[in-house]
DNA sequence: GCATATAATAAGCCTTCCTTATTATATGCC
DNA sequence: GGCATATAATAAGGAAGGCTTATTATATGC
C-alpha cells in the first residue's frame, strides 16, 4: 500500500523556506507571514481588512494583528473609508516600497537555493501544478 | 519584474491540508504534526529521539514534547537502550497500527480532494519535483 | 582520569493562528 | 422612521508548533 505524501512534502519545504526567510529578514523586522501580507496587499491596494483576510485565508482578527505590527513599522497605513465608517482601507506607505525590494531579493535568493536542482522548464511545470491546486482549494 | 511565489504556494497549500487534517483527526486526538512524527517513526522504528528529530528537521526538545503527547495516547513507547543509558529507542505500540490506518484514510482523502484537478501523471510529476527539492535541502 | 561531546529534558518564550464575544455602523424591510 | 439583522474591526484569551538557553546524566577520546 503506497501513500502519497504531498502534505508532508509541502509542509517540510515551506517550513524550511520560512525559517530561512525569517532569519535573513530579521534585521528588517519582518517575518514571512508579514511578508505574505505585504505582497498580497501590494496586489490589492486599497482593499478592506476583511477582503485581505479572505485572500490570505486567515480570520479577520488574525490579519488585524499583523496589520498592527506592519503599521508600527510604518509599512502599512489604515485609511478611513468615506462611505462606510466601519471600514479601513489598507495602503502601503512610500517607505514600504524600497523595503519590499530588499525582501524580494531575500525571497528570490532563497527560492533559487531551494530550486537549484530544477531546470527552468521544471520550475514552470511545478508552479503551474501548484497554482492549479491552490485555485482548486480556494 | 516577475517573482516566483513558490514559498507562498507551498505554505498556503500545506496550511489548508493541515487545517483539514486537524479538524478531521480531532476525535482521534492527533494533530498533523504528531501524525508526521508517527509516519516518520514507522519508517524508522527503534531509532533514537535525536535521529528522529533530525529526520523531522526539528530540535530534539521539540520532538521530546511531541513524544510526550504520543506516549500519553499510548501510541509510542520509549524503551531504554542497553548499550547507551542516555538513549531512548522509540517504538510504535500495537495500539498505534489500527489508528494509523484510520489516519492514513483521512490523509489520503484530503490529498485526493486537494489534487483532484490533476491527472495521475501530473501527480507523479509533482511528487517527483517536490522530492527533488526536499532531497536538495536536507 | 579528566576534558569534551552527546542524549534527553526543563524553563520559558515567540509566532501564527484560532474561538468567542463586543462595539460601531450599515442595510433591509415593515 | 425604526427595528432586526448583518457586517467590519477588534479585544481577550488560548492552542499548537516551534525556538533558545541551560541542566543532567552518560559516553568517549586522549
Amino acid at each position: 500500500m503506497i501513500h502519497s505524501k504531498f502534505g508532508f512534502l509541502s509542509y517540510e519545504i515551506s517550513h524550511v523556506i520560512r525559517q530561512r526567510f525569517n532569519k535573513q529578514a530579521e534585521s528588517i523586522g519582518v517575518t514571512h507571514s508579514q511578508w505574505r501580507v505585504l505582497v498580497h496587499l501590494s496586489e490589492n491596494e486599497n482593499c478592506r481588512q476583511v477582503d485581505l483576510a479572505d485572500i490570505l485565508n486567515v480570520k479577520p482578527i488574525t490579519l488585524a494583528r499583523q496589520i498592527d505590527l506592519l503599521e508600527q513599522l510604518s509599512l502599512v497605513k489604515r485609511l478611513n473609508d468615506k462611505e462606510d465608517r466601519r471600514v479601513f482601507r489598507l495602503k502601503l506607505t512610500t517607505k514600504a516600497k524600497p523595503i519590499m525590494q530588499e525582501l524580494w531579493q531575500i525571497a528570490d535568493s532563497i527560492e533559487n537555493e531551494i530550486c537549484n536542482m530544477l531546470s527552468d522548464e521544471e520550475k514552470g511545470v511545478l508552479s503551474k501544478l501548484l497554482i492549479t491546486i491552490k485555485t482548486q482549494i480556494s
